[in-house]
Order: C-alpha cells, then structure tokens, then sequence
DNA sequence: ACGAATTATTTTAGACCTAAAATATTTTCT
DNA sequence: AGAAAATATTTTAGGTCTAAAATAATTCGT
C-alpha cells in the first residue's frame, strides 16, 4: 500500500498520538467556555453596576418582552434552557419587584402566564438598549466578516450539538423502554 | 454627492437599522451563550450520571491535575475565572472527599497550595478520558478545518474580549484615582 | 363518568456563585 | 522596630441553579 512520501508525521501532534485523539476539540470547547465566560462576567458587572440587577432577571425579561401574549413558565424555562424551578424562583424576585405579572391561564389552570407589567417593559427596554452596545463594545475587535463567519460556524456547531444530544437521547429511551418490559 | 447606484439598500436590514445598529454582535453572543449551554449541561449530565460528581469539582480537579508542585486559592480561581470564595467552598467538597489536599505555603502562611491526592488524581485521569471523548462526540459534526477555523475565530473574540474589558477596567482606575484627589 | 396516566408548576435539599466584609499574614515605609 | 498598606483567604448574606419529590389540574381509556 503506497503512502504518501516524506510528509513529517509528527511535525504539530503529540508523540502520544493515540487512535482516537480528540484534543482539538476539547480545547476548541475550552476557549469556547473563556469567551462566554468573560462575555457574562462583563454583563453581569456592568447590570450590577448600572441597573442594580442580574442576567438571570435581564434573560427572563428578554423572553417576555419578545412575546405580547405572555409566555408560560415551561415556555420561558425551556427558552433559556434552565429548570422550571428555576423560572419559579427568579420570577418571585421580578414580582416583587413589580416588573413581571403572573396569572393561571383561563383555559388550563395548570398553566402560569407570564408577561411584562408597563414598568418591567419600560426597565428592560433601557437595559436592552444598553445591553446591546456592551455586547458590540466586547465584539468590537472583529470586523464584520469575521462575526458572520463566526455565527456561521457556531450555527455547525449548534446543529452538530443537537445531533448528539438527540442520539443520547434515543438511546436512553431505548434503555429505559427495554427496562420497561424486561 | 455621489451614492453607489442600484444597490438595494435594503435587502437583509431592517427599516428600523439605526446609525450604530449592532444586532449582529448580538446575535452572534446569543448562539455562543447556547453552544455554551448545551455543552455545558450535556458535560454536567453525564458527570453526575457516570461519576457522580459535579463540573465545578471536575474543572477545579482538571486545574490541580496540570501542576505538580500544586497551585494556590488565587491561582485556582483566577484561572477557573471564580471569586476565591467560591474556591474555598468547592475545594471544601473535594476535601471531605478525600480528593484534593491543602496546606499553608511554608514561606508565606497566608496562602494555601492546593494539590490532588493519590486518589484524587486517579479519579480525575479517570473522569478525564471519558470527558475528552463526549467533548468529541459532541462536536461530530465539525470537520476537522472546521475546528481550526473555529478555534482561531474565538482567538480573534478573546483578544477583542480582553482589550474591552482592559480598557472599562483603565477607565474605572482613573476615576477611581480622580476621586482620590478630589 | 371515573380512575389512571399525563402535564405544568412549585417545593425541597443541596451545590454553586458573587460581592463585600472580616481575618490573618506579610511587606513597606519611616 | 512598629504602624500602615497590601495581599491571600475565609466568612457572610443573598441570588441562582439543579434534580427529585410533591402538588394540582387535565386528558385518556374504558
């Protein structure tokens, strides 16, 4: 079998080069985890600093204030991708605060709805405008080709995210079905 | 004045585009925060259902396990980007365990060195190459020029994040120093 | 119609995280 | 040397987050 000549094997990998090795991807997501760590740390501070609030409040504001129906709390929860209970507590602040409402839906008293009071709209609407040029600020040392190159890739990656997730997930059903009757 | 001719002004911008309209960065910020969350919680799931443990313990152990000579409470937590409170309770947890030892530095007994146990660097090896191949699989999609062009793109995000923040952080310096003399 | 399964939310217990104050130690300045 | 400033860590108070159990309401299958 011919192989290609005098390419230098180990010119850039490790010599513990192993059948699988997956150390690009791993510190793809280590650099991954800094910048968006950094992006949030930054957010929360200046929140703290200028509006006195926090990203969790800011984020379940964000959604209410996309929807003019309300939302439910199993909406706003899978949204930002936290748990129910989450949802519960963080709205029992912004109640408080007379930024949000809540009200059992007419037709499924199961169901909390949840939308913006005027007060929490116009809050947000200062903040969100703030918001948007903090990120901008942060993201200013990439031109704008770069940051739709980036969006690109990250929607790959997003979609090649789900596609793992979803396989786990099969295969825990499988299990837990095979479970079921055995 | 002359204009560029027949371009369609508005071809993908909204009518409401605004001399300074950064929806893109914000858009671009949105899909991190996802990519992040989905890793992130896919990583925790499977720590907590294989090894029973969590990703902040997990992250504090991956830190020690780099050192051999071991790494204080500031150096962990600036590197873990965490307040150093939040060290001292992690690491309170792992030493219950029986996983991370921690001593008084001998020439300076304010500071406190931190190192894995035998046992401790065992589990965390352990944890480590399972963590790398979920990492992996997560990214499936991605090939490998893909990766490469991703991890380079963050780079450019980092740069632009630290230059950012150093600048808001030399601004609040100087105020600070005004007050001082005011 | 009515009990069982399902669905939506809240509660609970416990871990994580931060900012700010408190504590302990070292260094610096006179 | 000794007071003051600086540094490293811990403590405290309070918000965030999760998983799992509990509660409440609806739907489904008979």
């Amino acid at each position: 079998m011919d192989m290609p000549a005098a390419q230098p094997l180990d010119r850039e990998s490790k010599a513990s080069e192993r059948p699988a090795d997956h150390k690009d991807e791993l510190r793809l997501w280590l650099r991954l985890l800094t910048c968006t760590t950094l992006i949030e740390t930054e957010i929360r501070s200046r929140l703290r600093e200028e509006f006195k609030t926090t990203l969790p409040r800011f984020d379940l504001m964000a959604q209410l204030d996309k929807s003019t129906t309300g939302m439910t709390v199993g909406e706003v929860s899978q949204r930002l991708m936290v748990s129910n209970g989450n949802v519960t507590a963080v709205v029992a602040g912004l109640l408080a605060d007379g930024l949000v409402d809540k009200r059992p839906a007419a037709q499924d008293r199961r169901v909390q709805v949840l939308t913006l009071t005027a007060q929490g709209r116009r809050a947000f609407r200062a903040m969100a405008e703030r918001h948007e040029d903090w990120v901008a600020e942060l993201m200013a040392g990439l031109d704008q080709s770069e940051i739709v190159q980036l969006f690109r890739l990250l929607g790959q990656t997003k979609t090649s995210l789900h596609e793992a997730i979803g396989r786990r997930q099969s295969q825990a059903q499988a299990r837990a079905a095979q479970g079921d009757t055995a």
